[in-house]
DNA sequence: ACCTCCTATTGACACTTATCAATGTATCAC
DNA sequence: GTGATACATTGATAAGTGTCAATAGGAGGT
């Protein structure tokens, strides 16, 4: 066929979402990737992923982040809900608790659009 | 002496700011990066670094980022000093133009702190 | 001097967001 | 059932942010 050419693949590391470098974003690509990285824009929910990262077991339950982080319990499920919406993090109830865990393969897309 | 123990080596990979993932991020160190994810999290920025990076010669004066962006010139210096702040970009006055620039260092440190 | 062009700043507006108190929902123990 | 515990949602408020029109600043040409 004359798309043969075509077959050039998409050598994307991700092959998920655009990079911020390799060519011009459109509005909508940007507006996505923008989205994905609103959720890494504020300290607090940084310190609840690395709280997440650094837990033995990699699990965290909601009451654990309220005294670390000085945020009623409110805020931090708030900021759950953020993280949770971005793909990054992940909630799982077990009874009473519900036991929050990182995405890193989530976090490992959003790094790789601003491979340099 | 009994602190001998305390001489584990901050294996940072680039020895300028924190990593989210590697530990346990403080108020201050998460305040910082949030800075500079902030600056990611927007899409008119974004399209700007993206812009940049296909550019030429790496270099685009201000009012070429005008029409293609869609945004009046004041939004776009707005957005130009807010990425000139967060160190990703910055500006070499020539005549009547300011040929922007991006900083691909700095994009890299931000990357690299959510290493994962 | 003047005028024109390019960029930055100011002021105002609408919109978003971080935060908490109060309330709702769900689960477990009794 | 009642009560207690853990989490989510709602409502309100204060602070932040993106946007543009208007204006100011700076540089070159006449």
């Amino acid at each position: 066929m004359a798309a043969s050419a075509a077959s050039l693949k998409v050598t994307d590391t991700t092959s998920c979402c655009a990079s911020v470098l390799a060519a011009p974003l459109d509005a909508a690509e940007a507006a996505e990737l923008a989205r994905g990285f609103s959720a890494l824009a504020d300290p607090v929910r940084l310190r609840v992923l690395s709280i997440l990262a650094a837990a033995p077991g990699g699990e965290v339950c909601v009451c654990d982040f309220v005294s670390p982080l000085g945020k009623s319990q409110p805020t931090i499920s708030h900021h759950l809900k953020v993280l949770g919406e971005a793909g990054l993090v992940q909630g799982d109830r077990r009874g009473k608790w519900v036991w929050y865990s990182l995405n890193r393969e989530r976090l490992s897309q959003l790094q790789s659009t601003i491979d340099a």
